[in-house]
This record gives C-alpha cells, structure tokens and sequence, in this order.
DNA sequence: TGCATTTTATTTGTCGACAAGAAATCGACA
DNA sequence: TGTCGATTTCTTGTCGACAAATAAAATGCA
C-alpha cells in the first residue's frame, strides 16, 4: 500500500479543515490515485492531515452525498466502485446532458461565459498536444462544466458535473489500460461546438454535443466491451 | 414560533440517530412545516431528538448535500430558500426527466415494477377523492419515481427525486395559497401514463409524459406568475 | 487437522467540552 | 440623539474520549 508522506498543515482557519480534506480526498479518488473499493480509514486520514476525525467524518458524509464513497453501517467506508454492469446508463446519461446543456448555452450564454469556455479550451489543446491524459481529462470535465454552467440551470448543471466526475474515473480507466495517444479530433469538436454555441444556432449545438458524445461513447464502449467479455470466465 | 413538544427518544439504536433526524427534518423541510430561509438552530435540534449535536450536524450536512438546507461559514445554517427567479429551469428540468424517465420505463420496466407503480395510482386517486392534498403531493412523488425506478437509470433517477422533492415543496405553497379542489384530470393522466408503459409504447410515454407536465407547469407558473407579480412593487 | 466458540482488537458512532467567529448588546462620545 | 467601538452572548467548528459493533485472533474440542 502505498503510504503518502505526512502532510501536517499547523494552523489552518476555522472550517477549512472540512472543505482541505474533502477537495483532496474528492481530487485522489477522481484521478484513481485511490483505487475504487478501498476502505477509507477515518483515524489514518485524521493523523494524516493532522486533525481530528469530525472534520474528516463531514468530508467523507459529503463525498457520499456525491456517491463518490459508499458507507456501510459501523464499518468502514469505502471508495465508491464503478458499476461496469450500469455502464450503459451512463453512456445514455451524459448524452443527453451534453446535448441539452450546450443547446441551453446555446440560447442563453453570455460573452464572459465564451471567454471561460474559450480558456479551457486552450487548456485543453495545450494538454492534447503534450499528450498529458491526466490534464485533459480535468480540463475536459471543465470544458464541459463551463458550458453547462453558460446554459444556467442548476439542475441540468448538478447532474451534468456528476456525470463528468464519473467520467474522469471512466476516462483514466480508459487512458491508463488502453495507453492510446490523444486524438485531435475532440479538440476540433469542442471548437465546433464554441462556434455553434457562439451562433446561437441551438439545433446545431445539440447535434454536435450528441456527435461527440457518441464519438467517445463508442470508443469507450468498444475498449470496455472487450475488457469486461474478459472478466466473464467461460 | 411554534414550538413542537419535547421528542425525546430512548434507548435508540447504534446509528438509528441521524436516518431519524435526516427523515424528520426532510419531511418538515418538504411539507413546508419549516419554513424556507428559516435559520436551523443545532443546539435546539439536539435538546429536541434528545442527542447530541453530532449526529445532528451529520444529518445537515446530509441535507445540505442534496440542497435542502443551505449552510453559511459560522453562521446557522437555514432551510433552503425557493428561488422564485430560477422557477422556469425547475420546470424545464421536470419536463425533460417526466419525458426520459416515463419512457425509459416502458422499455425497461419489469412486471412488478407496474405493481408498485398501480398501488401508488390507487392511493394518489384516493387522495384526490377524499381532497387530501398533502397526500396527494407526497404520493404523486412517489408515483413518477417508481416509475423513474422501473427506467432503471439511477442517475435520471436521482435528478427526478431531487426535482420531485422540489416540486413537494412548490406544490404545497400552490395548494396552500390557492386553496384549489383536486383536479381529477391528473389521476386519469395517470392512469394513461400506465397503459402506455404498459404497452412498452415509448412515444406514447413520452407524448404523454410531457403532456402531463405541461399541464402542471401551465398551471403552477400561471399561478405564481401571478403571485410573483405581486412581489414586484411600482 | 478442521470447525465452532470465546476472546481480543480494531474501527466506527456518539458524547460532552472548549475555543473561535459572528451577532447582539451596551456604553462612550460628539 | 445618533453613531461608532468595546463587550458580551450565542452558535458553530473542532477536539479527545468512551462505548457499541464488527472483524480478527485465539482457544477448545472432536
């Protein structure tokens, strides 16, 4: 088990504790750095961040809010595992939500939301070409969340970074067994999808959303549709 | 301020504490029977479940997780607002789920699931009869989400739960103002929701669905429109 | 040796207490 | 009398400790 060095943090402000230990514990999980279905000590998280086990205790209820950690009564809580058999649903999820939340930013975004959009766009480029998976995959959850957060509805939004959180753990798993070099062509898409985004043309937005979405969707399919015939032992 | 009578409750069992406070507080939050913007006092709620403010506070920040109760750094934290201005997105977002969710549930829907889709049919045409309507609002939510359970897409499932919970809450201040009778035409909508899962006629679900929301939203949105009208002063 | 049972150990769930931060109260001063 | 500042009060955030519940180890027995 790999055992990180300590990280004591001496004085922090009142309530930045909570929010410290959720965002790492959140970020640790989303890059695989914690394997899915490892227990999560509470007293080994406390010593390791230097704090008592309350604040670890409201980080870890909140991540299980967000499913991203599963409890079970008296025992102890562990990184959420990824459901290969509901792969599907959601495939058929994130579809949908790229398709409605980049129409809606189609109707409704704003120019400072194009900005944000266009900034990690770039981000995203820049990872592409230095065929840094583990940046593009955050920076395509930003990408994605930006345009969402332009369409301006916080139910749409909340599920949409849900489902992006999600596909962070997906896409690693993918990147890291597949070590595929990084296409080109989501980047040219997401360009296309700012240009139709920017047009208002809301249709066009939603048929790109939906291309690219199947795009990732079949290749995705197609490497775990391999991986998971080889966990069925015949 | 109403207070309640003293609930003291012995010997519960190990980790029964915070399922009890998070299902009585969600329930009071839902019912109306707190106020929105009401500050959430965690020494009074302790005194009251007759436990200490841990498990209180576990289950706030439970809550606040799926935006119930919203918290402010060092400050009492209060029961969600209703954000009138952002009604529209509540909308839009309950249409498309009621559409998505009534249809996948014709495809994927297994014969028990309409068992206990019919035994919530039977209880919400009860409510309406006997003019119940806080009944009524809590079976219709628990109606459209087995049905959401039969499409079997836990992540469509989780955003119609949530958007149902909202609309408990949006649909008491509409009942509780107007004062209107129980319209029989939602129960009859209801029953040809059924049929249409029923016959695995996912169009029919759809066109259905859809139907039925528009319904409500026409009415509720004409009602708080008029109502929000009333807030602007000239 | 293999299995059931008791004992130990580990980990969580809850508690009471204390300190920090913000709101409310009080008081000084113009 | 009104305003600004200090003080008090009130509420939260965090801590260390203890007991319940589970898992692991040890023991007894066939």
């Amino acid at each position: 088990m790999a055992e990180v060095s300590d990280e004591v943090f001496s004085e922090r402000k009142r309530g930045s504790g909570v929010k410290l230990v959720y965002e790492m514990l959140r970020d640790e999980i989303l890059t695989l750095a914690l394997a899915p279905g490892k227990p999560i000590d509470e007293v080994h998280l406390a010593e390791r961040f230097g704090m008592s086990r309350t604040p670890i205790r409201e980080a870890l209820v909140r991540l299980a809010g967000e499913g991203l950690v599963e409890t079970l009564p008296n025992r102890s809580a562990i990184v959420a595992n990824i459901d290969f058999s509901k792969l599907h649903t959601f495939f058929d999820a994130i579809t949908l939500m790229y398709r409605v939340t980049t129409r809606l930013a189609g109707q409704y975004h704003q120019p400072e939301d194009l900005k944000v959009i266009r900034a990690h766009q770039a981000r995203y480029a820049a990872a592409v070409a230095a065929q840094d998976p583990l940046a593009m995959i955050a920076v395509n959850r930003d990408f994605h969340a930006a345009i969402a957060e332009a369409g301006r509805n916080p139910y749409y939004t909340a599920l949409t970074l849900r489902l992006l959180d999600e596909g962070r753990r997906i896409l690693r798993l993918y990147y890291q067994s597949f070590n595929d070099r990084l296409p080109q062509e989501y980047s040219d898409e997401h360009n296309a999808i700012i240009a139709a985004i920017e047009a208002r043309d809301t249709d066009l937005c939603d048929r790109l959303a939906r291309e690219h979405a199947d795009q990732i969707v079949r290749q995705i399919r197609q490497f775990f549709g391999r991986d998971m015939r080889q966990d069925v032992p015949l």
